[in-house]
Parts: structure tokens; C-alpha cells; sequence
DNA sequence: ATTAAATGATACTAAATTTGTATCATTATA
DNA sequence: TATAATGATACAAATTTAGTATCATTTAAT
């Protein structure tokens, strides 16, 4: 199982370059060059994040992005939330015939408790910790 | 992201059948008359759930699969062990260029944190007590 | 005005993974 | 000896993830 998918990881690594160079707009030819990250999909990803208001864009000639939040702002989580598409741990797996009790039952419970858990702590991951190294 | 896949789905489905009938065997065809799960994707389940301990089967006519461990004794942690493999939430993600600092880096080792915190969870969810629904 | 270099929107394709099937060999019981 | 089960394993379909391509629009410099 993978927790971080290739959207997640190249919008980590951009993200990183962008807020350390945040006097600058950053174009995606720019960090194409730096990052090696595919072309097509990187413009992929830096659209729906800024669609999802963690970049600013900026069009036309020396256009590009800079962060619409502070890095302190920026969790994990968000990212989660935005590439996997809501995040369910938790799906109801049985059918009547086999689980105990349908309303409340105790794995869906206790799933969720994880993916709770799990919630929490992405959400504790701010970019700026990630940067720095903290 | 989805943790429960199929294989650990239909996993739970069947050991918590046996694990309810665990004086007879349970053939397969049992299985799915009961489960409704597609016959070779469960044979093919229990074949591997019978190789890793958690299942005895018995060949020939009236053969079938018997419990090999007590519910109490088998965890949810077994099958995402068995079916995803190796449960590998931390892939090192960055190249030198972005991340602070390779040796130690600070993401893998949160990332690692919540992987061995799911563990945990896993560890404690029994076969017993989704049977029980406790 | 025109051109160049950027993003916006969106449809498409390829690769990988997950889910499911099929088949043949072996074993045990009646 | 026939039948009904599992063991091993190769194959195929469906879905998801990863990546590409294209056309329209915007902005700045000349
Ligand atoms: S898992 Fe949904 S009712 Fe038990
Ligand atoms: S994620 Fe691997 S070195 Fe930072």
C-alpha cells in the first residue's frame, strides 16, 4: 500500500522549491529543470493546487506560481485531502450474512478510529517542518 | 487510498466463517454458497491464507480449510502483512537536491512514526473480536 | 500590433496494480 | 475407480495511477 502517490510526492518536492524561492514566481519550466519531474503531469499538479488555493498562478510571459499560504500553513493533510480523493480508510466490507451487526459495526469502528488517528498526525506536518527539517 | 483491499476483504469474510464452524471443514464451495464471493479469487485467497499458517486444509473428498490458530491469535495485522507486501507506508521520496537533509531525514521518519502507529492498531484488531463484534 | 512564454482547461494514452479466471496435477474418500 | 476436494501457477480483465497532448487565454516586451 502506498501512502504517498507520485501526485503527492512531486507536489511535496515543488512545493519545497517554491516556498524556498517565494520572492520569486516560479515557472514550471523552472522547476522542471530543477526537479526532473515530467513536464505535462507537474503543470498537472501545480493547476489543481492552485485551483485548491495553495498556489498563486500568474499567466502570461514570466508567469508562475508562488505559495498562497504560508509554508507554516501547508500540512500534509491537505495534500492527502486533495489527491486522494477524500481519503476513506474506512469502507463498509461485509454483507448482512457474515458481520455481526450492521449499524455500529466494530471493525468500521475501529477503522475509523485508525484513519482518525492517522488524519491527526498528517495534519501535524507543516511544510515549513518539512524544509527545515524539524 | 483504500486499506482494505479485496484479498484482506474477503479474507475477514471467510476466516470469520470458518472461525464460527471451526468443528467442520470448509470447503470452498461451502464458502461461496455462504459468502458469495467469486469461487477461484477465494480458492486462490485461501490457498495463500493455508501457506502462511493461518489456515490447515485437508485435500481430497470432504476436504477443506480449518482454522490453524485460534481467532484470538490471528490479527488483522496478519493479512495486511500477507496481501500488502511488506506494508511499506515510507518510500524515500525526495532526490538530494530538495530534501534538507538525505541521512535522516525528517519526513520519512514521520512517516515512519504513523506507519508503526497502524501497526499497533492492526496488532490489536482479533479475529475474535470482529466475530464478537466487541 | 505581434510575438514569445507562461498558465487554464480538458481529453487522451500508457503503465502498473488489483481483481478475477482457468487449468492441470495431486490427494483423499466412498 | 469415480468424485470432490486442494496445490500450484499461468493467464486475462478491470481499474487506478501516471503521464501526454492540445488548444485557448493571458501577459510582457519589442
Ligand atoms: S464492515 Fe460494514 S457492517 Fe461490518
Ligand atoms: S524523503 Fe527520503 S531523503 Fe527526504
Amino acid at each position: 500500500m502506498k501512502l504517498i502517490t507520485r501526485d503527492i510526492d512531486y507536489s511535496i518536492r515543488a512545493l519545497a522549491y517554491i516556498a524556498k524561492n517565494n520572492s520569486d514566481k516560479i515557472s514550471v519550466t523552472k522547476l522542471v529543470k530543477e526537479t526532473k519531474i515530467p513536464r505535462p503531469f507537474l503543470r498537472k499538479i501545480l493547476q489543481t493546487l492552485g485551483r485548491e488555493g495553495l498556489l498563486e498562478s500568474f499567466k502570461g510571459k514570466f508567469g508562475g506560481f508562488k505559495l498562497n499560504k504560508s509554508p507554516n500553513d501547508i500540512y500534509l493533510l491537505d495534500l492527502f485531502e486533495i489527491f486522494q480523493d477524500k481519503f476513506d480508510f474506512n469502507k463498509c466490507i461485509f454483507k448482512k450474512k457474515i458481520c455481526p451487526n450492521t449499524k455500529d459495526c466494530v471493525l468500521k469502528e475501529k477503522l475509523d478510529h485508525i484513519g482518525e488517528m492517522v488524519k491527526r498526525e498528517f495534519g501535524k506536518i507543516s511544510l515549513q517542518s518539512i524544509i527545515e527539517g524539524r
